[in-house]
DNA sequence: TCGAACCCTGACACCGGTGTCATAATGTCG
DNA sequence: CGACATTATGACACCGGTGTCAGGGTTCGA
């Protein structure tokens, strides 16, 4: 049969099996470079792909290996930049592998997160899961995930002592550097703004934090610290209590980018200077970091590699499990990667 | 049958036929609420989805009748709040009608975009796609799609003479509306920076912008004219050329809130008070519009509900054109809807 | 009372791939 | 050289739904 015979139908499996003469398992064979074929039937076959432009249907496909080639990328993160940043890794990963990505944002808090992914896997028929913060330390959803035996990878989550795919950065190290900054420079009344209570990244980052203080013998003061939660507002909430303290500290560390920019805002508001009157670090490397003035000290989280490793492990597990019938779990893979501090100049030596 | 002795096996639609005591064709003939089913049989089989908890498999669905139920939404825009309010509204409408999103942000220049699109077309096997700017006015790709007879709806889209979906919001008006606000403040050197030149609506906010100079009668000066491109960057370069004009504006007015951001870092660093010594006012009411101090005096875009109608409408068109084999386009579907301003601290009266 | 029109319903093929197994062809070893 | 293992291939059922069509039961008009 040749091409042109088809005019212009749909290229199927059938198509191509007539066009090169062979049945369509064997095409299905070598689509799936299965071994047993010969040298020469393959070539025939992929000469045959070639010259019909032939592309598999992925939902035949799905059907029949009971798979979707689909991930979804869970997330309820108020940070626009740094969901765009575990999109665009994930998305990478997903189209090295062929897969393609959901994305599927909810809410961390309400009865109805497990019945909402549950949902989402019988209507989408995922083949895997990728939790990030806040989810990739919750519990419950994790214990649900591994009865309903959905296979699932854990970006930036903080428990490493489990059998499943998780990929971090360092936030604890961070933190720690960026504190360690701050009194090499001469500070020593440095105030502290927590992050959301239901990420894990909160209690990272002000471990640290502690630990740089310890490290240089400063005492923690608990009248510095404030609570915030990670959003513009809780930032700028916990300046208007950090800034009218008695004695003033310093230097203000909020644990992201955004309530260090609430916080430069409000000095700003109140006549100081920044630097010279008041040092402020942030986390995170936000955009908005180097988009005001004075451009934030931060810390830079290699947000893309997390999510990309993450997905490509998942993928690589999604794959093998279907392969091999064994649940025997390919073993634990934890990976912790490096995250990097960036003077801006928000801070300084303080002025005695 | 009844249900235990099931015993956890799929449900699958020969399950619930079996449990209901009905054909399989009968169970999908519920399941699509067509005609000619008896009342009783209707219920009899609604009572099985019940009890047995059933959900259709989607993959199987899609393969029987030739359509994926994923709608994927084309991106190449700097900003990411833009990304996310964007992907809300796409996702709203998306469960709203059962199908999933794939986000697919790409390039816009270069030889390889069709190749790509092809590509995504052919793998993914979509059932639309929403084009957001600046794919909205890209007269090649709407070209190839219409080739391709593929669905498809555009988001901010400026021509609208034409028989696609189409949902935009009036950009020319929301800039005429901010000059006028800074006319009538009093300003009269009021400075522009245009956007990109892909986007449509660089061309629209300079319209508003020149309209509104002209029906105050101040006279269009190329002089206060910056070529930008959206970024941040591109401001921060034409703060520079615009702060120091001699004489100096008293006003600028930047075509996306970023670029304004850079104008106010620039007038900052420079000791200009703002709005005191000049006046900004930016575009999209971005976040950082009001994270910064001064806050921006800006336009808000619907910018989710523009989405949401366009996936929503676009939907509506896949699942018509399914049923209905006529290829009458249903009519073209062009909406506009109205940008609203947002007076902050960023402008006032210039000081004489 | 009988055929026509209509409403329900199910048998069966089909969507486009993959898995299982039988079979033929080839290679290997005692 | 015969018994057996291995490789290459295809026939066929199957994944979980939907489309087509035929047949049995009702209703209706003549």
């Amino acid at each position: 049969m040749r091409k042109d015979q088809l005019n212009m139908k749909k290229i199927t499996i059938n198509s191509v099996a007539a066009y090169a003469g062979v049945s369509k398992k064997t095409v299905s064979r070598v689509l799936n470079n299965e071994p047993n074929v010969s040298d020469t039937t393959r070539e025939k076959v992929l000469k045959a792909f070639k010259e019909l432009d032939y592309t598999p249907n992925p939902i035949a496909r799905g059907l029949a290996r009971n798979r979707s080639f689909i991930i979804a990328c869970l997330y309820d993160n108020p940070s626009k930049s740094y969901i765009t940043r575990l999109q665009s890794g994930a998305l990478a990963a997903c189209h090295e592998h062929g897969f393609n990505l959901l994305i599927h944002p909810c809410e961390l808090r309400g009865e109805a997160l497990l019945e909402n992914i549950e949902q989402l896997l019988q209507t989408s028929r995922l083949d895997g899961l990728v939790l990030t913060p806040p989810f990739s330390d919750h519990a419950d959803l994790v214990a649900f995930l591994r009865r309903k035996n959905v296979p699932f990878a854990r970006v930036a989550s903080v428990k490493l002592d489990d059998e499943s795919i998780s990929v971090r950065s360092n936030d604890e190290q961070g933190a720690y550097e960026i504190t360690e900054l701050l009194i090499e420079l001469g500070h020593k009344d440095i105030a502290f703004i927590k992050g959301h209570p239901d990420h894990s990244a909160t209690e990272q980052r002000f471990n640290g934090y502690r630990r740089a203080l310890e490290q240089h013998h400063i005492a923690y003061q608990e009248r510095l610290v404030e609570e915030g939660n990670f959003s513009y507002h809780s930032g700028a909430d916990s300046a208007q209590t950090i800034l009218h303290l008695e004695p003033r500290p310093t230097a203000v560390f909020a644990s992201n980018d955004y309530m260090a920019a609430a916080v430069l805002k409000a000095a700003t508001q109140m006549d100081l200077k920044v630097p010279d009157d008041i040092s402020i670090a942030g986390f995170d490397n936000a955009p908005i970091a180097r988009h005001i003035w004075p451009g934030l000290t931060t810390i830079a989280q290699p947000v893309e590699d997390m999510t990309r490793l993450a997905v490509s492990h998942l993928i690589e597990q999604i794959n093998k499990s279907d392969s091999e019938e064994n649940e025997e779990d390919s073993g634990p893979l934890q990976i912790t990667l490096e995250a990097e501090l960036i003077c801006r100049e928000s801070t300084a030596a303080p002025k005695i």
